[in-house]
DNA sequence: TAGCGGCTACGTATAACTACTGAATTCCTT
DNA sequence: AAGGAATTCAGTAGTTATACGTAGCCGCTA
């Protein structure tokens, strides 16, 4: 019996790329879409083994996306598909549910790899990923940069400081005094190692706080 | 006569989406890759009618390869092929000699419709694309603040602050005095309406001048 | 209930950046 | 050669952020 798949991404290049790759034997596209509604009213519905998720399309983060689905669906085996190859991310996508993490210039070859892979119920992670996960873990003994965990209220506040606001306005926004946000940067500074705001903005970017 | 048709992206998935999307009456996709050495060694030797030219590509500028190719081929039509859909990347790729600017979300149908345009010697822009740029266009008068130039030196002095240095550091850095450091940074400051330092790094971003 | 983490807030001093004005030099274009 | 933009530097004053230390309050949990 052919593997059923669906996959999801915001680029119909990109399904149409899949698609073509996966036309096979042992493999059957049933459903593609741009549209995250879509799939959910999809899964509500029919069911298949592997999902291809794309994990950055607008307006939806795919991290919750792919908790939502693992609710709704436990036994689909989730492919994250992506171009990012930074670790935080994958860590966030398996942690989330996800069974693989695949980046976007693999080959046919790696796809089919990857299927087969969490198909047999093991988990799939390209090879890229692997070095990099294995770099990471051999020179820093520390945790990376995005393992630090912050407070809500400190996540807030760098918001804020990303968006530009200055120390008073974030005060005022917040209804807590100045002094009070002056503590929460210095925390931020010394949690993340940034001697200015420059740095601190930068960490929101990364950290997908703004933008 | 079959339109001869080359593809460069960086993601194999995109490369086989569009080839599939190409394969049909009077197209021939001839050559895809996803390097950019590979494809300008290609055009030294074959040819080709349209390039479809990806322009988010790691460690390549699409904006430098698209003027490159530009002298080498001028005779080739380059269709722009992003997920961006900002004003300011499509001036700068039309600018640079590209015939066509299509998102990555468009569907088959409109890929084509953007070869036929193409081909008959006229630009094409995604409808998404002409509505963004009508848009701004009717509102504000004014430029948008890509737009806006900034000196050579500016540039590489918001690149210094994007990167997280002091003024100072700066200073020491380029071989200026502190002074000199922050009248550039004042104007910078005016140019791009930034009250702040955080401004300052969200604007180097976009701008593409860090990260 | 004792302890811990998180959030709040203050004092003081220093460092960094902002705002405005003025000006000399070099380089490029007309 | 003249004009203009770019780059350089400075004075003065004011605002904002950083860098310590210190500490009360709250909620959760061992």
């Amino acid at each position: 019996m052919a593997v059923r798949i669906i996959a999801i991404d915001d680029h119909q290049v990109v399904i149409d790329g899949l698609t073509s790759m996966l036309t096979g034997a042992e493999l059957d596209v049933v459903f593609t879409t741009t549209n995250a509604d879509a799939l959910l009213s999809y899964l509500e519905q029919g069911s298949a083994e592997v999902l291809f998720l794309d994990i950055q399309m607008p307006g939806v983060s795919g991290i919750d996306l792919c908790r939502q689905i693992r609710k709704l669906n436990p036994d689909l085996r989730i492919i994250a598909f992506s171009s990012f190859d930074e670790s935080h991310l994958v860590k966030q996508m398996m942690r989330s549910g996800a069974s693989g993490y695949l980046l976007k210039n693999a080959d046919k070859q790696t796809v089919i790899k990857a299927i087969e892979t969490v198909m047999a119920g093991e988990e799939f992670l390209d090879e890229t990923i692997k070095d990099i996960l294995l770099k990471e873990s051999l020179t820093g003994q520390r945790r990376s940069i995005f393992d630090i965990p912050l407070t809500n209220r400190e996540k807030e506040i760098l918001k804020l400081i990303a968006e530009g606001l200055s120390n008073q306005e974030i005060a005022d926004r917040l209804y807590i005094s100045l002094r009070t946000v002056e503590t929460h940067r210095l925390n931020l500074s010394q949690k993340l190692s940034a001697k200015n705001t420059a740095m601190l903005v930068k960490e929101a970017i990364r950290r997908g706080l703004v933008e």
